[in-house]
DNA sequence: TTGAAAGCGATACCAA
DNA sequence: TTGGTATCGCTTTCAA
């Protein structure tokens, strides 16, 4: 009203100080209310006049005003992947948000698309989070990890298939998966199994253990199936089967299962008979084929769990660079098998 | 070396002034060498010095003092979705913050897990992002969005079904999925077409407007059906099918239509004789089944055109208050209908 | 070509 | 019970 002329100029943000100046009081005052300060004693009066200025004016702290004043965040850096994890690591991901969130962090999903390890590392220090959960789509060298903790972090967790020095090595081993899945076929009388390892960028950290834990299980030949996720890329792996001499594939996933599957039968294969499908991550949409696919469940660990592992490790940064596995697969025999 | 007692305390991040005095420069000296400064000239020996000495402490710039004196960020924020999306949203995702980043923004993607909109306003608006792309998990009211205006955000775009007073309302009508599979079932002859609502949380921005596209088509009775996404939910819906007296169904999307069929078929009913099913999103799974899956398939704006609309909104904040579709959907006919 | 110093916003110590 | 003020790390103007 007494500004007639107010051009596209943003209108500045309101501060502490204005609303210090509006309740008139001072900022410290206002900070001590707004805070809830426990050590100070403010009237109710003052109390409420400070309310209602910070509420008349939309005043919303400064975030990083806050933690540069404090010298530290509570932030958990949580880098984004870049492929599609699947409905499984998804809802993990979101138990884990909320989790962590109950414990009053700020949960910041980092995209680090495009980036290199070193970079990734330098933009994630520059937020100083106080700690960073690396779900393996870029894997952290010593020196990265050292980066990070140089910058603030209390806690670094890597998820990938292999510790990394210096950081909480919080393995979940993806070996298991494929050891599962062998084991399942070897059981059933197959000896020779292809395993299939997807052509897709940035799923490596996945399917590489997978497919050494298939090795690692005796009794079987196994052959490495390179193949994309394309109705194309199944046919041709189809095509050539019969060629390969195999009786049993684990196909990485359900998804590459599927298709898989239905590229086989199409190529006149029968499953389980001539060849036997098994996947993993137990989607429901694979009971829906028939024959119904046969999967290894994979059990995560809650989110609860490790929120409170992050926790731990923030609060007692004492250097506890432990292997834990969190996760447990076991196979479920449906029909593809 | 020089210090024998060390305990776990953490040593302290290196600043911008260590650099200087290892470099034995000012640290505006430090600055404008990190800041490849233009404006002024610094001879190349003190330009190595201060590198050098960056490097061998690790130093790594504050990204909220940076910003707290910049007077601004280049955060962008991204709420999560604690639904999961889906691979076709998630490749959209993915392109929108790979395009953000080369534009030289900081895309921070924010889970806002069990917050009402205005904590969610509020917490947001405590990182002074310069913009804000909502994708409809929360809605956001005009209060939501006057909040973020006030501090500083400089475009606020949602993408939900409706239109924000105050925002940048690019709109991505889900309506228009509705409506195509509807005429696409009509155009087929078939006149009572039941709608399947995700039972789910936080589907309703999604599902909502397909219900309403699908009503704006003439010559059919619609009728809702709330399912949720699990193998008794779907058998309890087909049970009841032949009491509904429907002939075709649009099952909101491709994997609750095939969960559906699936249902329906082992209830004994043909597909497409008895009921005819379409899906959306044209997921690649629902070519596997048969039938073959029909299905709405949806084009959305590449992340480019959107990180393109945000920077423009960002360097112009002129109220550009405007509704856009960048949207397109178009039926596809396969074997289920 | 380089340095000294102000100031961004919030907090917490020390006085009053 | 409340206020003044130093401080966090960084950038940038003004002087030297």
């Amino acid at each position: 009203m007494s500004q007639s002329s107010k051009p596209p100029q943003p209108a500045p943000v309101p501060t502490s100080a204005d609303v210090a100046r509006l309740a008139g009081v001072s900022r410290a005052t206002v900070s001590y209310v707004l805070n809830n300060a426990e050590a100070v004693r403010i009237s109710e009066p003052t109390r409420r006049k400070v309310r209602r200025a910070a509420e008349e004016l939309g005043y919303v702290p400064h975030a990083a005003a806050r933690s540069l004043r404090a010298g530290h965040t509570r932030i958990v850096l949580l880098p984004t992947s870049h492929v599609p994890i699947g409905p499984l690591y998804s809802a993990f991901l979101n138990e884990l948000q909320w989790s962590l969130r109950r414990l009053d962090y700020t949960v910041v999903q980092y995209g680090s698309l495009g980036l290199s390890g070193d970079e990734a590392a330098r933009a994630w220090a520059e937020l100083r989070p106080v700690a960073v959960i690396s779900l393996g789509e870029i894997t952290l060298s010593a020196h990265n990890v050292a980066t990070l903790k140089r910058a603030g972090a209390r806690a670094v967790i890597t998820m990938g298939p292999v510790g990394v020095a210096g950081a909480h090595a919080l393995v979940m081993d993806q070996s298991e998966v494929g050891a599962r899945a062998a084991a399942h076929l070897v059981d059933l009388g197959h000896r020779r199994i292809g395993v299939v390892v997807p052509q897709e960028e940035g799923l490596e950290l996945f399917s590489t253990p997978r497919l050494e834990g298939a090795r690692s299980v005796a009794g079987a030949e196994i052959d490495a199936l390179p193949m994309a996720y394309s109705e194309e890329s199944a046919a041709a792996l189809a095509a050539r089967w019969r060629s390969l001499g195999l009786d049993a594939v684990f196909a990485y996933n359900d998804e590459y299962a599927m298709l898989l599957m239905r590229a086989l039968m199409d190529e006149g294969l029968r499953v389980p008979e001539d060849v036997a499908v098994v996947g993993a991550d137990d989607l429901l949409i694979g009971r829906l084929l028939r024959p119904r696919l046969s999967t290894v469940q994979i059990e995560l660990p809650t989110g609860d769990h490790l929120a409170e592992l992050v926790d731990r490790a923030v609060r007692e940064p004492g250097e506890i660079t432990q292997r834990q596995d969190l996760i447990s697969a076991v196979a479920v025999r449906r029909e593809s098998t």
